[in-house]
DNA sequence: GCTGTGCATTGATGTATGATAAGTAATGAT
DNA sequence: ATCATTACTTATCATACATCAATGCACAGC
């Protein structure tokens, strides 16, 4: 299983065997049953998750007790909550498998380690990180602008694999909309020909 | 001017006087009136924005020519549009001034001279990055979970000290509302005593 | 085969917010 | 100061979406 994260990381990076086996030891593979919970809301821990198979999403829970997804994670995501991974506060959200999931668990060590040994390690994380700031200013500005039709026409656009695997209450949950809205927009695009 | 961003610089990373002026050639000191564009939507343009006195906001023009505030950036922020400054890609928002502003225009280049001459400066970034990840996410769950009034209370708590200085049309369109519901919610909570 | 449980759909009804329009207050220019 | 423009409020009506409740459907366990 840390062979698919290696290749991944090789992908991206230019990572020698050997540097990789002297970060493997802040790695742990982990096999998840389906619908486990890896991370508690307003609960601190400060480990990333790479998903190797399988799929995760985050979210949060309202004091209606209404659920929100806040993202999904599929075959090579990073997953970790921000507030605890980062900054040592008690997370925002859940974080939970939809699927049996593979994963591999870094710690926040491996961070530091990787940034030593491998010089090109912080510059693709920064990356990483500027990338996911656009992508959520783009759903921001969707979720001030849009209404469900296109909202949901986006979700699948972006995500056209994921459609299937994520129930459509969660989708909906997404969207910021309920699950009976949702099948509503779904019947109207169908009569539409998809 | 210039000073006020050095002395910003100094309060968070060991800066040391030459190490500034060294940098001190990527910065470009600009008074700008009220209302004038700095970053228009569509075009590319790697600047970030340091503000010394003033307030910027970010926003996006939807198809039907709406307005929609992506975020304000008062004193002491840092500004740019991620999809241009970092990305070279069309940029997805406008910026503007919504007050006489002085701030200092950092080029691309900056940050790259900077992280070589103060080991601190890329980590200190980072931080940023992970804050401004965190503030996102906070605010797209309020906007999935929260009706205006939360969502304006949120608002007010947050920028106390911006309520007065942003029009309510633009504070609507932040919170994804029109102004005259802002109106209504505004009402509503003076009869409750603010 | 039944039967239960969890999702998705459908319909009836309610409500927060949008759209439009018009009035009032505040701001800015001459 | 006056007038023009912009910003905010108020009112009415329209609508997208929520809520509540019932039904249908699929799959799991027995």
């Amino acid at each position: 299983m840390k062979d698919i994260f290696k290749e991944y990381l090789q992908k991206y990076i230019p990572t020698t065997d050997e540097q990789f086996d002297q970060l493997s030891s802040e790695l742990t593979i982990k096999h998840v049953k389906k619908n486990t919970i890896l991370i508690e809301q307003d609960t601190i821990d400060d480990s990333t998750f790479f998903v190797c198979n399988g799929l995760i999403r985050a979210y949060t829970i309202d004091h209606q007790g209404k659920e929100h997804a806040i993202f999904f994670a599929p075959e090579h995501w990073w997953v970790n909550d921000k507030n605890s991974f980062y900054f040592c506060e008690p997370s925002l959200f859940y974080v939970e498998t939809l699927e049996d999931t593979d994963l591999v668990q870094i710690s926040r060590k491996f961070y530091d380690k990787a940034a030593i040994l491998i010089p090109e390690f912080a510059p693709w994380q920064t990356k990483i990180l500027h990338n996911s700031i656009r992508f959520m200013q783009k759903r921001i500005n969707l979720l001030l602008a849009a209404q469900a039709e296109t909202r949901y026409l986006d979700f699948i656009k972006m995500y056209p694999n994921l459609v299937h695997r994520i129930p459509q209450t969660m989708i909906a949950s997404y969207l910021g909309i309920t699950p009976e809205s949702l099948s509503r927009v779904r019947k109207v695009l169908a009569t539409k020909g998809i």
